[in-house]
DNA sequence: CACTGGCACTCGCAGGGGGCGAGTGCCAAC
DNA sequence: GTTGGCACTCGCCCCCTGCGAGTGCCAGTG
């Protein structure tokens, strides 16, 4: 990262990668699995022997191609589909394939293509993220993902209370990255809406700039500092400020956007109706989604999660690209592809590693 | 309507017909179409003459009702998948069946189950809608639909502005049935938060409990008479208002929530990869869905939608359900199923009805 | 004259068999 | 170690056949 951040596009794309493992493998082992992957990835078909040898160069007939292809099944590489079909990678296959990728960065018209989607003035955070998901979705032709910051980690820019009914009182959370929360609390007693305002003014003058945590920390020690002074104000003020925060927690499902569901489906591998299905039950119940994001928010850098890796049955077949965002120098949220794993990574990972850069320097401005 | 509205559950359903249509079929002949479309309901597969004659006690020998049947399918009621197959009913034949069923009321029991739905406590406006949605998915198996109010329609509660940077401003409005609408606007000039709080409140003072366009009339009234005294508070509320109102109208499509839409997926007749894609395309480019709903607010009480009739191919084989609810007197939304047109409507129908009413009553607590 | 039984006919569908082609594994030769 | 050759395997496509469900038509009947 020599380079200015993101303005160029022309310094190394950061992929997490698992060092040291495909050591046993030969020079010549490599090649040929290296052929296969990248056969396989464009043209969804079984590949055989004969067309390895034939367009990739390595000068090696059929026969010593098949032996070689014959060991890689062994080592769990490659497998057939059937006996008498050409092979196929495994998700180790493919994990060896983009452990070893060193991907073009974008050419600068990509670039400005993708620029270019957010010149057009958009709505709150929430319009952000979906356009994120959507720009991601068009330019890799996979189903693009976009997921807000958990509100644990990221900082409060404003709340407000907006009396409903009497004791129904909605909460409205604006995070720095401008995504809005709402929420219904319901307080112990009847509150005016004048006195909701003061309470707010109160607590925003707190908590601006605070995680959810920190503004908690801050709020009990303000009560140990100044309780004697504000007394009923504060302690309405504590009261709402504890259930807003309780349910501002529990938001986190609608805050996926995953948009471009359907592009996946043209996809061959899912063009029997069951595998849609399942694939499809994955993207409805976001819960597995977030599960994957939280694991991935613990490494730095672009993530690739191919096949099994993800540890869920309902991903077979299908790999992750994410990436974060980040305000200052902290990771708020995370985007990315879903795509069958026989997807083009040399292709649609810079567009992912691209995005992730434009898009925490738009938080930032 | 003679009993309190939605309490017991057994007043008539009143549902929009076609009346005066199928005139010239002959009792018989109503008989024979019935007894084909109730039998294709719980088959899903093509209805033979034979069938026909032995379940449906007509005392009808196949041959007689074999006659009929083809006078039906001349008449556009029935049609063959092939030759030698048995008869379907077209969409006229399910309009047919649709327009003389009287679908008895949910039960005390179902109506409990649906009631205690709405017992947790739910969040705001949004929240409500998308357990609407989802409940009338559970309860039919087909897909639940709910859409929040035509911000047009709806009447404001309150509107606050938050300022996120200099002259980037966040909008939240939040309507009479607690669904929360934010967009971000752009300001001539830098305005300080507690700016913001003067106008807002003002605001507030001035169009809570009016619709839109209320507010708009109102705001000019408000001009010509004060003018002179606020001035420039009030030059920029009215600026900030302009486009607050403006960028409400245009988001009107993530107020459309669609649940369950997975066990659309699971009636045969979206067995074919073509056809659920064709579907799922229709569920994610909401607009479409949004037009009908808009033709469908037009009329009053449980409106039925048969394939063809919704004038969209990406709708064929598909039938809607479609009710509103409303608050006070007035229309405010839409709720309902989406299903293949081979749904069955008597158990269908009431809960829709049902839902219905109930949102309604939530609504008005 | 409406209704019915009978009969020939039409199709879709499932199952079996054969040919084709891609690809493999193995072996003997270089 | 590499290669050409060869027998073998299997999935796929296509054709054919038989079966069954259902139709249309017609002649007979109350």
């Amino acid at each position: 990262m020599d380079e200015p951040r993101g303005e160029t596009g022309t310094e190394r794309i950061g992929i997490a990668r698992s060092p040291g493992a495909h050591d046993r493998l030969t020079e010549r082992d490599r090649q040929i699995l290296h052929a296969v992957v990248t056969d396989y990835i464009a043209s969804a078909e079984p590949v055989g022997s004969r067309t390895i040898s034939r367009k990739y160069g390595l000068n090696l007939s059929p026969a010593s191609v098949r032996n070689v292809m014959a060991d890689l099944e062994e080592a769990g590489y490659l497998q057939q589909p059937h006996t008498s079909a050409g092979r196929i990678p495994t998700d180790k296959g493919f994990r060896f394939y983009v452990d070893l990728l060193e991907p073009r960065p974008l050419s600068r018209q990509e670039q400005e293509r993708i620029r270019s989607r957010y010149n057009t003035p958009l709505g709150d955070g929430a319009e952000v993220l979906r356009e994120t998901s959507r720009l991601l979705s068009a330019f890799s032709s996979l189903a693009g993902l976009a997921v807000a910051p958990r509100i644990e980690a990221t900082r409060f820019r404003h709340i407000e209370f907006v009396r409903l009914r009497e004791r129904d009182i909605l909460v409205i959370l604006v995070t720095e990255t401008g995504v809005v929360h709402n929420k219904l609390i319901h307080a112990d007693e009847p509150l005016t809406q004048d006195r909701l305002h003061e309470i707010s003014n109160y607590l925003n003058s707190i908590i601006a700039g605070l995680t959810l945590r920190q503004a908690r920390e801050r709020l009990l020690a303000e009560m140990r500092a100044d309780k004697a002074l504000y007394d009923r104000l504060y302690a309405e003020a504590q009261a709402l400020a504890r259930r807003a925060f309780e349910s501002a927690e529990e938001s986190a499902e609608s805050e996926v956007f995953i948009e471009g569901k359907l592009s996946i489906a043209e996809q061959p591998e899912f063009a029997s109706v069951e595998k849609m299905k399942a694939l499809f039950k994955a993207f409805e119940e976001k819960s597995l989604l977030i599960k994957l994001i939280d694991k991935s928010m613990q490494a730095r850098g672009l993530q690739i999660i191919i096949g099994h890796e993800s540890e869920a049955d309902e991903m077979a077949g299908c790999s992750l690209i994410l990436s974060h965002y980040t305000v200052g120098d902290e990771v708020v949220g995370t985007l990315g592809v879903i795509g069958p794993t026989r997807m083009n990574y040399s292709r649609v990972i810079p567009v992912v590693d691209y995005t992730a850069r434009l898009v925490s320097r738009l938080l930032e401005q």
